[in-house]
DNA sequence: CGTGCGGCCCAAGAT
DNA sequence: GGGCCGCACG
């Protein structure tokens, strides 16, 4: 048997530079690290060191990407400490509360100190499908019209809406800036977002955004801000070039002399530009104080074979905005990596399955290996493939397991029954019952916004006939929620059973829909209360779809398969990228601006420099285009992609694959077909 | 006013 | 190939 999986830290004595970074005082500090330097490991044994040293965990602010990576340092410094006592083995479990993302820890900042910043207690907060539906409803309340000339779809506003706060910029420098076809709009949204303002207020919501404008806002004011800044003695930040300007806001108003506060972060990897994140934040970060923070620089890579660094480093010295940093391996030598052509990408699905399998064979278990992707869609042959020949798998990112309807529509049974102002969540409920329709939902819900009635005068509500009996069920239902006689969890028990007739009426596939409800049920168990639930799933939600194994087959072996984009921070012993082709790395969605390229460059580069021992990077050659219906679908010869240049590919060894139609499929057919750019025949074909 | 159906537009990454 | 909108029917 081979050893478990994938992410073994280092178990090396720190490196002097990684002591350093560890022992380092209470002045302001700035770690840059490299991809595989053993960041987390030194992160985790320097709040180890600060515990250690007499710091109380309940005040250290933990900040990382993902609450997963909070839970693995949390896991690691438990470790250090423990050897630090001499006790190695005997978990201490050190908690550490304050231990999550921005986000998670807004979210907890505001509901501990709601009712001293004007919130209800009891506020419900929006994910961003939410957010969008209530722009939709704002949007239809102010009668903009739509149609007349394109106004920008929920969606769109949303966006801008998120990056006005996240990137603290102007409407108009948005606009100019990432939606210049919505310019004509300017005033119209300018009055649109003010109104959606009001509509979370009035409602009790706070959407995303909120979590870090209320904690920044929180900051500013000078009643409240002491109050907050005494909470913590350190605050640590985790992946910090992925941050966006309001939460470097919030980093320096609350600690503004920057004692205690640790940043950790790599400029090579930031990929998270399109949610607002800033790379300034990283490199500005030194000079922000005074005297300015102390840089330590960790440049030895511990994870991967020479090689491997090789190839990644060879696609970052093309960058052009390149702040030239060279990875050296402690590893050593080994085979060079793969790359991979393939004839098409049923054909790079078969050849990934098989060489996994051929991997596994070797001594690889399944765990130890990854797929990654770029969009979430670019894994669906291959999870085909590996279902086909029974080979289990998890995928991480993409379509939620809360984007689901039927999961959306428990959900917002939930929160309506917490907050009964969250007009997204009434809405969506009302209208599950059989007859209640928009405009009857929308009187429904002035009314119960105009009275406040909860539980007991839900049913007091004048409905439609057709509707009466549906709406009874739902009032007693709703009723029982609010007084809340029934325990948590088991008042989910009660809403599926009211929502089960709904799903069968609504749903073709109500079975599979209720085995996803089943699985709701089992997460609900995990958390204390509604409220933390609620909290967590939408801050936090499961990562998998109804593929997401049960809690007992997760000690099997399974392959990941997983986006670039949650990828990040991850290693395993073998990787395989698919579709390195121009359209889809880059995306053919991002190659607008120079600044999306290179951020589309740092993404490869984050993919390869998760492997250890093992790279193969897929070409696929043929595209099958459904898209042009009226040639009926074709296919196009794919670039490989823009990045895999000829010095890049010097560090690979290129194959074909399967090695006995190498001849025939191929190159030599390569050379009839007309060859075209996929980026510019996808891009043409939804040319507006 | 609700619901079902056909046509049309769009297509990523995620706290 | 899927989700949304508008329209026609009940």
């Amino acid at each position: 048997m081979t050893p478990p999986s994938t992410a073994t830290a280092s178990p090396h004595a720190p490196t002097p530079t990684q002591q350093q970074a560890i022992d380092h005082g209470n002045a302001p500090l700035l770690v840059i690290a490299g991809a595989g330097t053993g960041k987390t490991a030194t992160l985790a044994q320097r709040v180890a060191q600060l515990v250690g040293s007499g710091a109380d965990p309940t005040r250290i602010l933990l900040i990382t990407f993902t609450r997963r990576a909070a839970a693995e340092l949390e896991r690691r410094a438990g470790h250090s400490v423990a050897r630090r006592l001499g006790r190695p083995g005997h978990e201490p479990a050190l908690s550490l509360p304050w231990a999550g993302t921005f986000h998670g820890a807004g979210a907890k900042l505001l509901r501990a100190f709601a009712t001293d910043v004007g919130l209800a207690p009891n506020f419900t907060i929006h994910d961003r499908g939410d957010s969008e539906d209530l722009m939709a409803l704002v949007r239809e309340e102010l009668r903009i019209d739509v149609t007349r000339r394109r106004f920008p779809s929920a969606a769109t506003c949303m966006a801008i809406y998120s990056r006005i706060v996240n990137a603290d910029e102007p409407l108009a420098q948005v606009l100019r800036a990432g939606f210049p076809r919505c310019a004509e709009w300017e005033e119209a949204l300018d009055t649109l977002f003010g109104a959606y303002v009001d509509a979370k207020q009035a409602q009790h919501v706070l959407d995303f955004d909120d979590l870090l404008l209320y904690w920044a806002a929180m900051l500013a004011d000078e009643t409240i801000a002491p109050r907050v800044r005494a909470l913590f003695d350190h605050v640590l930040v985790d992946e910090y070039q992925d941050t966006n300007r309001l939460q470097g806001t919030i980093l320096r108003r609350l600690k503004p002399d920057g004692v205690g506060v640790t940043v950790v972060g790599d400029d090579a990897q930031a990929i998270y530009g399109f949610r607002a994140a800033d790379v300034r934040n990283i490199l500005d970060f030194p000079a922000s104080f005074t005297p300015a923070a102390s840089v330590v620089k960790l440049e030895t890579n511990f994870r991967s074979l020479q090689p491997i660094l090789d190839a990644a480093n060879a696609v970052m010295a093309d960058g052009t905005e390149g702040f030239a940093k060279t990875l050296t391996a402690v590893r050593g030598p080994g085979s060079l990596p793969r790359l991979v052509t393939v004839r098409d990408e049923a054909e790079q699905a078969r050849f990934v399955a098989e060489d996994v399998l051929v991997q596994r064979e070797h001594g690889s278990t399944l765990k130890a290996q990854a797929v990654l992707f770029r969009s979430a869609s670019h894994s669906a042959l291959l999870e085909l493939e590996l279902l086909r020949r029974n080979i289990p798998f998890v995928k991480y990112g993409g379509l939620k397991f809360l984007e689901a309807a039927h999961v959306k529509d428990v959900l917002a049974l939930l929160r309506f029954a917490h907050n009964p102002r969250d007009r997204v969540a009434g809405f969506r409920g009302a209208r599950l019952v059989p007859g209640v329709g928009p405009a009857t939902a929308h009187r429904l819900l002035d009314a119960i916004a105009a009275t406040g009635a909860t539980g007991e005068a839900l049913h007091a509500l004048d409905v439609p006939p057709a509707a009466s009996a549906g709406w009874r069920d739902l009032a007693t239902l709703c009723a029982a929620l609010t007084t809340s006689t029934s325990a948590w969890p088991r008042e989910l028990d009660d809403v599926i059973a009211w929502y089960t007739p709904q799903l069968e009426r609504l749903y073709d596939d109500a079975d599979a829909r209720a085995g996803d409800l089943a699985q709701l049920r089992r997460i609900a168990g995990t958390f204390p209360s509604r409220e933390r639930f609620l909290t967590e799933m939408t801050l936090d939600p499961p990562t998998a779809t109804s593929d997401r194994p049960a809690a007992p087959l997760l000690d099997d072996d399974y392959l990941v398969l997983s986006t670039i984009h949650s990828a990040k921070g991850q290693e395993w012993r073998s990787v395989h990228v698919l579709n390195a082709v121009d359209g889809c790395l880059p995306s053919d969605m991002a190659t607008g601006s120079t600044a999306e390229i290179e951020e589309e460059r740092r993404l490869l580069y984050v993919a390869l420099t998760r492997a250890r021992d093992r790279l193969t990077v897929v070409v696929p050659q043929k595209f099958y285009v459904t898209a042009q219906s009226r040639h009926g679908d074709r296919h196009v010869y794919a670039s490989r992609s823009r990045f895999l240049t000829a010095r890049v590919c010097a560090r690979f060894e290129e194959t074909a694959w399967p090695p006995s139609d190498a001849a025939t499929a191929a190159p030599a057919a390569a050379t009839d077909a007309p060859r075209v750019d996929l980026t510019r025949a996808i891009r043409a074909a939804w040319r507006r």
